[in-house]
Order: C-alpha cells, then sequence, then structure tokens
DNA sequence: GGTAGAATTGCAACATTATAACCTAAGTCA
DNA sequence: TGACTTAGGTTATAATGTTGCAATTCTACC
C-alpha cells in the first residue's frame, strides 16, 4: 500500500509487519503447513496498526491486492492464522488482531482502548493465573480464555 | 413452559426463574423503570436454564407466549436488561445469559462448559482485583471487561 | 517425467446475528 | 384533555459467518 515508512506514534510500524510476518514464517516452517500468498497477505493487513480489524474490512483490501475477494477466502486465511496462532480474535468487536507472541497456544487477553481503538495484548503469565485461579475456586478445567477489556489507553489519558 | 417444578442436577431451578424475576422487580423499581411483560418474559426465558441463550432462539418462544416476536422486539428488551444489569453477554457465543447478582455495574465473566453448556459467573472480587493489576502493569484505565473462559466444569469431569 | 492423493482456492448460494427507520400505542403528569 | 415521553409493531436491510462443490495447485512417490 504505503512505500514510506510508516511511523505511528513512537514506532516504525513497518518493523511491526516484517517481524510478524518472519515470526509467521518461522512458525509455519515448524509445523510444516504453508503460509500461501493470500494468508500472508491476510497477515499483512491485519498488520497494518494495532486495531482489530474486522473480517470484511479486509475483503475489498484484498481485491486491491489483486486477489481474490469473496468471504469464504478470507475466513479461510483468518481460521488458519488462528489455528496457527498468529492471530487472536476479539469476539466483543467481531474483529481480528496480530499475535505479539505466536507459538504457543495461550488464552486470548486484549485491552483496547475506547479513544483510539488500539488494541494491546495483556501479558500472558497473568492470564494463565488467572485460568488458574478459576479452576481452583470452581473446581473447573479451563481449557482456553478470552479476556477482553477496555477503557483508556496511556497515551489518550489527560494528563493529570 | 412446563407447569411441574424443574428440577436439574442439584438444584430446584424454579426457585433460580423466580429469584431473578424477584431481583429485577427491585431493580427496576429502584432504578424507575418498567419491567414490562415482554421484558419480563424475555429474562424468564434467559433464566429457563443456566446455558447462554440466542436472541433468535428467543424469538419463536416469545411468539408461543402469545407476544409478538420479531428481532427488534427481543434486541430492544435483551438492550433493557442488558443496561439494568440483568443479563450478561456472552460475545464469544452471541448469546445472553442471566445475571446472578444483578444491581451494580461489573464484569462480565463466565466459565461455560464445553461438554454441557452450562454457564458459571466467575466471582466479582476476582475480575475487579484483576482490572486492578492490569491498570497498574500497563498504566491504562479499565472501564469494562469480559472474561471468558470454556473447559470442563466440575461435574462432567471424569471421575479420577 | 507421470500420476494419485491431499491441500488450497474459486465461486455461488445461503444462514445467522443485529440494526435502521418510521409509525402506532400506552403510560405520565400538569 | 393535551403535550410529552417511553415502549412496542412492522418492514426492510445491514453485518457477519458458513456450506457445498468444482477447479486448481502442491506433494510424495513410483
Amino acid at each position: 500500500m504505503a512505500n514510506s515508512p510508516t511511523v505511528t506514534g513512537s514506532h516504525n510500524h513497518d518493523h511491526c509487519i516484517e517481524n510478524a510476518i518472519s515470526r509467521a514464517q518461522t512458525v509455519c516452517e515448524a509445523k510444516g503447513v504453508r503460509l500461501t500468498p493470500v494468508r500472508r497477505r491476510v497477515l499483512e493487513l491485519i498488520w497494518q496498526n494495532h486495531k482489530p480489524t474486522g473480517a470484511y474490512e479486509l475483503l475489498p483490501q484484498l481485491a486491491d491486492a489483486g486477489f481474490n475477494s469473496a468471504p469464504p477466502t478470507v475466513y479461510r486465511a483468518l481460521d488458519f492464522l488462528l489455528e496457527m496462532g498468529l492471530v487472536h480474535r476479539i469476539s466483543s468487536l467481531n474483529a481480528f488482531i496480530g499475535c505479539d507472541h505466536p507459538g504457543g497456544q495461550h488464552p486470548t487477553g486484549f485491552f483496547i482502548c475506547s479513544e483510539c481503538g488500539n488494541a494491546t495484548e495483556l501479558p500472558v503469565d497473568h492470564l494463565n493465573r488467572f485460568s488458574a485461579e478459576f479452576e481452583q475456586a470452581l473446581g473447573v478445567r479451563v481449557e482456553s480464555g478470552s479476556y477482553e477489556l477496555s477503557g483508556c489507553c496511556r497515551q489518550c489519558q489527560p494528563a493529570s
């Protein structure tokens, strides 16, 4: 889309995209699965910013890039990326966002700023600890979890 | 629907429904709003069991009970009940479930058993503590949260 | 190279979930 | 009563996600 470096706030966002793709390649190689052009492109599009992206937002962008553009295409790519742990689904927003640290299965946990829309992944060690607490408290076995918080991020808070 | 007492597992479920309605009446009186017949019926239907219920499941049941049955009707009732804190929305399931302890705003937190489908509300003090931890760790202000866990509940676990 | 089987993609139709817009009816209160 | 507010009825449509099947591409193996 853009050829000039995308600088957002304090970081050069192009690095985020590059790192995400490079991590994805590693993960896919390790699992013996293919990061095909559509899948790769969907991942890049999701990483275009740190805001959760809806599946139907991706369709025209995929079309722009010369790919087939129909719901099953994007949903299949998203399903693949979810399965590989490369993206998470934010179900309160019906949207998807890249995973910071793919590799192992872990709970989905995000803080989403209602001002700027940016999402920050919650520290996994906290999430695992919470799951463990509930297992203890309720006598259940937790297999997956999704923690979705919203509010006002540090950048968007009025200086006090 | 049934006139005989509904006994589920270890509890007489009719009490759950009665209690829910009685709490709802208290809440609505306190807030000066009306628990109209549709709203009341929707709440009863949601409390028919401890499984999250989809909005479109409620439509035919509302029709059976002689009420108007179109999506806006049920969504309006659900919006009202959500606003009053009488039900929660489980966004990972696009479904709704009654709140155990309505009255104040609190995060939505449920454990849903993937075997039996029953949902258990997570202890609010834990949820509030987690929100506080993230506020501290990320420097953000948390305004709302949704914690949705799934796994295997105590009843459904194989005796070990 | 050639070929069988698996994985991936293209495509059309459809299912599910949720909302908009506009109007009518019922409650509230001076 | 009459003005106002709240709630509900009705139709249509938007937004999100899935199914089923055919065509293609990749991979492994001979």
